[in-house]
DNA sequence: AAGTTCTCCAACCGCACGACG
DNA sequence: TCGTCGTGCGGTTGGAGAACT
């Protein structure tokens, strides 16, 4: 049995606002409030809407405060590093940037952002499906040429023209230990206080959790992972990836992560202390959705492959850390 | 000038979650 | 404990206007 409609769908105008909706409904708010009951609301003042469309007017246009189009150089760059450290989470995005409404922080990354992004990369990315054709072409991972291919603990330096220059880090240390985190409520909700500090309230803390655990089945996975990269060969070289994501977030302008002195190279503590510590919940505080995003980990048959999904384009990551060294740089 | 394609954005849809009885 | 309801969210769509051929 499936859920009752929210209203009437027969009697529910639909399409455009007129300028009199639009003035009835915010006068009635501004007056009285929501009432705690958008679905009530529209009967109350006799518009013939949905109350879910009228809460999405209010939020999104009639509210007071309401910013549209003409987004900052700042605005881009907080967008860009909120996008790459906790992807499409527009509403907690939204949040960072007074006057903005996720609705408006998603077309604009849709529409605008993501093209202005990968304008400069257009070229690089016609070479990289080139790249990509030839990788799809080889039938397994031993044809793939070795300067692609990269063992868990070999050199990810290894550059290949075909895929974009990405920052580097050492070898992931975690590989070689028992993964121990993944239901641990505060290694998330740490990171996402560092993530600029304003995501303490428990709800967005639990609902971005939940979303980065949904995308990341790393439990037995890792474990294959593991054998797998001891094996070499069959480990794809996506390991740098979630890497260059943390540098972009490390190094953007923005500082989500207070970079401090007298650190060793660039890192800032909090993350060396994730990266480098030799106990496997520091080391993976915040970073496993990085992970779960973009590599995916293929566990049929006596070996494990980790690819790069659909989803991940490493044109775009490269280009969002190119954008955001740029800025840091300026 | 007309037809076609592209871009942008407001609005819709369906799902997940929490509150409540 | 379970079912219902309202809310919030992210993905997608549709249409108006702009740009292109």
């Amino acid at each position: 049995m499936g859920r009752a409609p929210c209203c009437d769908k027969a009697n529910v105008k639909k399409g455009p606002w007129a300028p009199e909706e639009d003035a009835t409904l915010k006068a009635y708010i501004e007056e009285h409030g929501t009432g705690g009951n958008w679905i009530a609301l529209p009967q109350k003042i006799g518009l013939k809407r949905c109350g879910k469309s009228c809460r999405l007017r209010w939020l999104n246009y009639l509210r007071p405060n309401i910013k549209h189009g003409g987004f900052s150089e700042e605005e881009d760059r907080i967008i860009c590093s909120l996008y790459v450290s906790i992807g499409s989470r527009w509403s907690i995005i939204a949040a960072q940037l007074p006057g903005r409404t996720d609705n408006d922080i998603k077309n604009y990354w849709n529409t605008r952002l993501k093209k202005k992004i990968l304008g400069k990369q257009r070229k690089d990315l016609i070479y990289r499906r080139k790249g990509d054709l030839f990788m799809k072409k080889a039938r397994s991972p031993s044809e793939i040429p070795s300067s692609i291919v990269v063992s868990g603990n070999e050199n990810i330096n290894s550059q290949d023209p075909y895929l974009p220059e990405l920052p580097v880090m050492p070898p992931m240390p975690y590989l070689n230990q028992e993964p121990c985190f993944v239901s641990d409520h505060t290694s998330v909700r740490k990171l996402l206080i560092k993530l600029g500090g304003r995501f303490s309230s428990d709800d967005n803390v639990n609902q971005v959790q939940s979303n980065m655990v949904s995308h990341f089945p790393i439990d037995n996975n890792l474990n294959d992972l593991q054998a797998s990269s001891q094996n070499d060969q069959n480990f794809i070289a996506c390991s740098s990836t979630p890497v260059s994501s943390s540098s972009m977030l490390l190094n953007s302008h923005y500082n989500i992560l207070p970079i401090q002195e007298g650190q060793n190279g660039t890192f800032p503590s909090a993350f060396e202390e994730m990266y480098y510590s030799t106990n496997p919940q520091k080391q993976l505080d915040g970073l496993e959705f990085l992970y779960g995003d973009m590599c995916e980990v293929n566990t049929s048959g006596s070996s494990s492959v980790v690819t790069c999904g659909d989803s991940i384009d490493w044109g775009e990551m490269s280009s969002l850390s190119n954008v955001m060294n740029s800025t840091n740089h300026r």
